[in-house]
DNA sequence: GAACCGA
DNA sequence: TCGGTTCAACGCTTC
DNA sequence: GAAGCG
């Protein structure tokens, strides 16, 4: 293929232009942007359950994980039409057209911009404004080790615990853990964050040397940041089995308790994940079923 | 990566 | 026909 | 009020 000569791909019933299949998006590991769409379209039947109506922002890498990147949030123009947008009207920023996902060409598209990470939103469009779960994203600053966010990340599930609410741990893909806790639907960014608020308090009132709220990256050295405002409207975590734009192209997968309390977390990449859902299966399927009251449960953890 | 704009 | 430009943006916190 | 933060 010449370089740069666009290539027709059927998906399903689409068909779609994808470009620059030889590329080389991930130098050390010899992988291509070609590899890239292969992936995004072929995990589509996992992912896109956890993708739909969720209005999305990227993040484009067109040459590469050593190249310029930028966030993209408004649609392009140009793009096919059977391709689904929403359009959100912020109220500083005006309005603002999402893509959406809801079948496996949608992936292939979004692949093809060089989309290497996707941030799907926690509410859905039927209320953009009402979350599905809480996330409490577990953010080593400098200093702090894996060891150290394993253990911060087993703390936040003794909580869980004790408040009898359940959370599934996904390993980020970069040095983090992201724990998705399910709410039924009446809540608000306002619920899911006071929650997150909540256990933090908790935890760096109770392990201060190794939990922190602190807002000042400088302040933070050695400990866990447990980021609460993450769960806010517009913010945006890395989405399960969402590529990440670093060596080795790793994928955020779902993992156990057991593994992160036995240090047996698994490095899973855009190759390897394969092996690994043939495994374990989805282990993020409960996500999208269960309906926690997590206001109840941030009322028992204040009171504590 | 691709659209847009002005030269 | 080309090259340069654009591609997010908000509420909360601390100073 | 401005800057830092994700
Ligand atoms: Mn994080
Ligand atoms: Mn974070």
């Amino acid at each position: 293929m010449a370089p740069g000569e666009p290539v027709v791909v059927r998906v399903g019933s689409r068909e779609l232009p994808v470009t620059n299949l030889e590329k080389v998006y991930w130098p050390e590991d010899g992988i291509t942007k070609g590899e890239l769409i292969g992936y995004y379209t072929r995990i589509a039947p996992v992912l896109l359950p956890y993708l739909k109506d969720r209005p999305l922002v990227l993040t484009r890498y067109p040459e590469g994980i050593h190249g310029p990147w930028f966030y993209a949030k408004n649609a392009p123009e140009g793009r096919p039409g059977w391709l689904r947008t929403y359009t959100y009207v912020h109220p500083a920023a005006g309005p603002t057209e999402y893509l959406l996902a809801d079948e496996p060409a949608a992936l292939t598209y979004i692949a093809n911009l060089g989309a290497i990470e996707i941030h799907p939103w926690t509410g859905r469009i039927q209320a953009p404004e009402r979350p599905d779960f809480a996330i409490v994203d577990l953010d080593p600053a400098e200093g702090a080790t894996w060891e150290d966010t394993r253990e911060v990340a087993l703390l936040v599930r003794q909580v869980l615990d004790a408040v009898g609410t359940q959370g599934f741990p996904k390993w980020s893909g970069a040095t983090g853990i992201h724990i998705y806790c399910p709410c039924a639907p009446d809540h608000t960014y306002q619920d899911t964050a006071a929650f997150c608020l909540a256990i933090g308090r908790l935890l760096a009132r109770v392990h201060p040397r190794r939990v922190t709220l602190e807002r000042q990256v400088r302040k933070r050295r050695g400990k866990v940041y447990v980021d609460y405002l993450q769960n806010r409207l517009g913010q945006t975590i890395t989405a399960v089995y969402g590529v990440r734009p670093r060596p080795g192209a790793p994928v955020s997968v779902p993992v156990t308790w057991e593994e992160i309390a036995r240090g047996t977390v698994p490095f899973v990449t855009l190759r390897t994940i394969w092996d690994r859902l043939a495994q374990v299966g989805d282990l993020f399927a409960p996500v999208l079923e269960l309906r926690q009251d997590l206001r109840r449960a941030t009322r028992q953890l204040e009171g504590v």
